[in-house]
DNA sequence: AATGAATGAGTCTTCATTCAT
DNA sequence: GATGAATGAAGACTCATTCAT
């Protein structure tokens, strides 16, 4: 079963050529105490003072404290995420799964390892979500475009094999996803990798597998 | 099916007589403005402006902004969610559920409607639970308990009539409020109240009923 | 030796008709918390819990916190020293001392028991006299007084029988009140009674009476 | 007779290197305010406007007011004492006086000169030690030292000369310092240099020598 | 007379942001 | 590019004072 090959996606933009070491060192630095205390209790100087560089220099890139939030949130929902579901599908059209619980098995596991991965990134997007309805929305537009348009013709296939229950994708999306969260959100809320996926992923897939039975 | 009777549990707690009409537009106001804010974007002058108030009133009865906040959620952790469930309780002790699914429609209506009625409070408790890693610990050990110690028997009747899964307590736990989360958390976040919780509650018993049975 | 018998000076002030109980409390406890924290860090709020009153009451009487203050200096400044000093003149004239050292030894005793038994009065004097040069100013003339126009005949006096040196009465007073200072002040900054006046009497007679011998 | 060479101690702490223009231009406000109007009624603000700078500026190397005041303060006593007392202990070690009262009058004039000298940060220490008996008992502990341990043996010298009174050193330097304050302290509160040093040298030896006199 | 809730100007402090070097 | 001193607009909080009851 493939693993996901996008674990580090924030590592991955900060490999961008437009960005200095020290700029670099103030995302990482902000990335941290983002997640550590939030963005309304991070200040510049403390990002200043854990990148190990001036104040002017965090401003040097970026032109306001939000624009370094964008620099870390804005790839993980323009890019990271559309991308993780781009290369979630090629490997769904590249295997030929057997099965609806292989399926299952191989997407939630994927996306606990994901979630996990990145869960520092996940944090400050969970704070804002919470903050800031309009986020929300549009992160519940897009997955829910996600389930509806490209994930229902593959539930088609399976609800014709009489093996998933003929409710309309939105619906089958939000049981599968709650499951997952679940067992993500504790870890990247609290900030411990204290969480074994495989057996996250058996007892979610036992759960799912019956509940989302026809 | 008996309903929530504590549907105004932040309005009971603005009746305490040692509140005058102002300090309770205080609260009011704080409340409001958290819930659509949030606490750190929430400066006192904005809350003495709300509640049509002086900031000096802001702080006669409250000594410190923090101080608004647990005013608000003080009572929210240390009464109210063990007294909604004391109440629960009782409603399940005094009633005879007949089968599973019986106490399922009733459990995940009564939150729903819980929830949804003490949407603001609860958003802001989300987001700062979702800010500081120990109200999540605290949180969920005190809701594990409450599964653990105080619903473990129950189930374990149900379990002995084979109508539900014998998974341990937390587990059973975890899905059952994941699944109702799904449901509320959106109206909680966003603000609207746009829910069905009749329509809500028929889905998530479906998908609960399938998924928990053993 | 007639001992001083202003030692309740503030407690006499506080006997005045137009003062309810309530009021009188207000002035103890501010005497209590000037005397304690100086007058800046002293809170009007301070005045009125510790006084057992409402913060209403504290401005009953007096229109503002400067006018408590006045209510416990003014006597001080404008009765009580120039009353001890007439007391002062009138045991002298009424006594014959029959000598110098007689005279320093009552003058210096007195003024001993005088500045401890005023100890918190007296310190809030100095507080403000060393906040304000203006205070400073205003003593320094009216000692001055006393001394070139109440004192210098008695000086003149045992000048002209060699028991005292040939130098004005200003700086005949200077060496005798900083003196005397040197012993008194210490209690009354730290707030302690811990000084034998007898013997801090002896020591100070006897260096001013060489000091000051012709 | 050598002169004190510390005159301008706190001009000199203000050549430090970390200080730019403008915080030494903070320093400098926040000196003439706090000797002008006292520690507490003197606003950020104030500084701020006397420095011709930003109240932000005010806090950028100062992190509280508090930290102003020490700044001020405790060169002044955790340096400029010592080192001046170290000073006043060389010049008395290098020259050799052929008797007490050329030390008496080097040492009053040397007091003086270095007390009208730094009048301002005076001032403020004497606010200080009046409002907080914590300093003063520091204070006292630290020239009660001075006088036991540095100074005993050179008055046993002169005491052993017949040029001494045989009292303890305590008594003595608590004489001779009264002595001195009474014709500093004035000059020190009103703000006013308008005093003749050597005159005053004059006086206070003319005094001491017989009141000191065995 | 007494209360205590209410006021609003003012205080210390923080912080995102700018700019000369 | 990088620095860090400087800014000034808020921010949380205090407090002397007033006034309806």
């Amino acid at each position: 079963m493939p693993l996901n090959n996008v674990e580090s996606l924030f590592a991955a933009s900060l490999q961008e050529a437009d960005l200095s070491e020290k700029q670099k060192a103030v995302l990482r630095a902000s990335l941290t105490l983002f997640a550590d205390k939030g963005y309304d209790r991070t200040s510049t100087a403390d990002i200043a003072r854990l990148a190990g560089v001036s104040e002017g220099t965090v401003y040097k890139k970026f032109k306001t404290k939000r624009e370094i939030f964008e620099a870390i949130t804005a790839p993980f929902v323009d890019q990271v995420l559309p991308t993780a579901a781009g290369e979630f599908f090629q490997e769904i059209a590249g295997t030929a799964f057997p099965d609806f619980r292989s399926l299952l098995t191989f997407a939630v596991h994927d996306r606990i390892v994901f979630g996990l991965t990145n869960r520092r990134e996940l944090k400050i997007f969970v704070q804002e979500i919470v903050s800031d309805p309009k986020m929300f929305s549009m992160l519940a537009a897009r997955v829910s475009r996600l389930f509806t348009q490209g994930l229902a013709p593959l539930f088609k296939q399976f609800q014709d094999t009489g093996e998933l229950v003929r409710w309309d994708a939105v619906r089958i999306g939000r049981h599968i996803i709650s499951t997952v969260l679940a067992y993500v959100l504790p870890s990247v809320i609290t900030g411990t990798a204290s969480m074994d996926a495989e057996q996250a992923t058996q007892e979610i897939v036992a759960f799912l597998m019956k509940g989302l039975h026809p």
